[in-house]
DNA sequence: GTGAAAGCGCTAACAT
DNA sequence: ATGTTAGCGCTTTCAC
């Protein structure tokens, strides 16, 4: 074991509240003496003294720990948010637990009891259903930040993303460069967990856009799949495919797996992805500029939502109960088209 | 805050020893009286007593924690070790901390020094230099498993993948695809941090399929760069087209974000990435289906490095010193090639 | 079958 | 300017 500050105080023959004090920098505001103070530091670094965080936390009541809970990482767009979240705890002395829940309420409630028993100071947690936060709030008397969904609970703070507006800017933009005439356009939107106020939004957004744009109701579709998966977007696709024979013109994804799973689906079935054919997804990734198809899509702006949430979560634990809602604006991005 | 042990020690007239066994499962070990096990039990169970994980560590000197360092999370393949290893762990009781250090070697170290002080039970990293392991030891006596870059340090348990021969695959694949004559062949390998040994490996894997394939020296090159980073790709592949007028037939790239990088300044140079133009990369990516290009690439086997990396943690848990390192082997992904 | 009590390492109010 | 000490909540040895 690494020394404490007992036996550095015994080792100095002086008290550990001296210790203590000095190695904490608060030394000045106690009046220990210089010479006593750099005495003492000078023998914790030469015997590499590492403080006992645990001990502290006990002490303090405070782990300096928070915790972030996302459905899964190999999401691009949640790996990013966990990324960033961790720097921002880090430089605010902040340790941050990272866990996946797959989406599963049982899980993710399991994780929260977990994270309440090893005191983390705050949780940021994108919800699997509206119960949840509700649920945890025993635990975490509002110390903490949902991120992502907003099931309108406003007793907390919430940051999302501009869904309805995206969806509508990402549906117009692509019809805007859609060549065939009107009535002949196929449209079919791929929607994941229609449960999760996001997916909502976005298809709310892509009816709103189409509404007096002269494509046919026959021609439009809206498939729903059970979660915003890879599996889940092919099976979307297949299921698509099979109900009409036509091709669309035109594919909108709720989210980059649904996407890829759209698009796997598609070269298995009919060899290929029609290089005419114009996709568009929420969120982003540099492969999209590669693809030779027109393709557009909506990137969050994950800076300003970690931001937000960590102004937030500071609000909280200064114990000023003001949660606000923040939705940040997405940006559409285009390639292949005007 | 939540009930103590104590508190319903006293509430129910028992002492705290017999809480504290009682809600640990050890009652019977104890001879507790079934009776007061459940009277415990439910008690506890009704208040909603929850166990404080801190306390508890400091008492056994083990914080049923763990923590993995990363380079970063927004490369897919660390953020889906991210997500098996907090699987895997969570699994076994313990929770990981995740931390991106961008490869910085200070970062790095600020951060083992802080996963020393707070008492994590075993430390995952991908080291950012050589000197690493050694400097962390004075912390973690052995208690480090080493992940995806082998510095030849036999003393821990060392996690790779078989990049050398994985590279001799890759590169024979894309040959035996090509069309073009040998001695007209261009071929360009752009790999991120030569000082990395996991891209040693994969230059040296490249140099060796190449030995007596007929491929003019002049016509092969290869373009190291600082980083396995997106700019750092754009930075070579600009570079590696300014020295030489003549647009490579093959490239091969040390990681999807230099993969990524390079392709971007491909269509920012020639306006396109030609689509004949045969691509091969380390890692893997879904996207990577849907290029119209001839594509292959190789894909580590992160359960496989997964569950090898918890196997050895528990061994060094155990105390059982002989750190084996384990090379996992990776998968060629070939598409729109034979 | 159950209880008393020490002690993990730290902080800070209070005493000197 | 520095020291004494209680106590954060838990586990476990030893005593009864």
């Amino acid at each position: 074991m690494a020394k404490t500050i007992e036996e550095i105080a015994s080792e100095l023959s002086v008290s550990t509240t001296t210790v203590s004090l000095a190695l904490s920098g608060k030394a000045r505001q106690y009046r220990i003496s210089m010479a006593t103070e750099e005495r003492i530091k000078a023998y914790a670094e030469e015997h590499g003294y590492q403080i006992n965080h645990t001990a502290r936390s006990l002490r303090l009541q405070r782990t300096d720990t928070m915790a972030l809970i996302v459905p899964r990482l190999s999401n691009h767009f949640f790996a990013s948010l966990a990324e960033k979240l961790e720097i921002r705890c880090r430089d605010a002395g902040i340790q941050l637990f990272v866990s996946c829940c797959y989406d599963n309420p049982d899980t993710q409630l399991q994780l929260i009891q977990n994270f309440r028993q090893r005191n983390i100071d705050g949780l940021f947690v994108v919800p699997s259903n509206p119960q949840i936060p509700e649920k945890a709030n025993r635990f975490f008397k509002h110390r903490m930040v949902l991120l992502d969904r907003d099931f309108g609970l406003r007793d907390f703070p919430v940051i999302i993303t501009d869904n309805k507006n995206a969806s509508i800017s990402l549906t117009e933009k692509i019809l805007a460069n859609n060549a065939k005439a009107a009535g002949e356009t196929e449209i079919l939107f791929l929607a994941g967990n229609p449960d999760m106020p996001s997916i909502k939004a976005r298809i709310s957004g892509f009816e709103t856009a189409l509404k007096g744009k002269k494509i046919p109701e026959k021609n439009i579709r809206i498939v729903t799949v059970p979660r915003n998966g890879f599996n889940e977007g092919t099976e979307g696709m297949q299921a698509a495919l099979a109900a009409k024979k036509a091709i669309p013109d035109i594919l909108l994804t709720s989210s980059i797996p649904v996407f890829e799973g759209a698009l796997h689906a598609l070269k298995q079935q009919i060899g290929e992805v029609p290089a005419t054919m114009m996709l568009a997804t929420f969120d982003d990734h540099t492969m999209l500029d590669f693809l030779p198809n027109p393709v557009c899509s909506a990137k969050q702006d994950s800076d300003h939502m970690i931001r937000a949430a960590y102004d937030e979560m500071e609000k909280l634990i200064k114990n000023i109960h003001a949660p606000q809602t923040h939705i940040a604006s997405l940006k559409i991005i285009a390639r292949n088209m005007v």
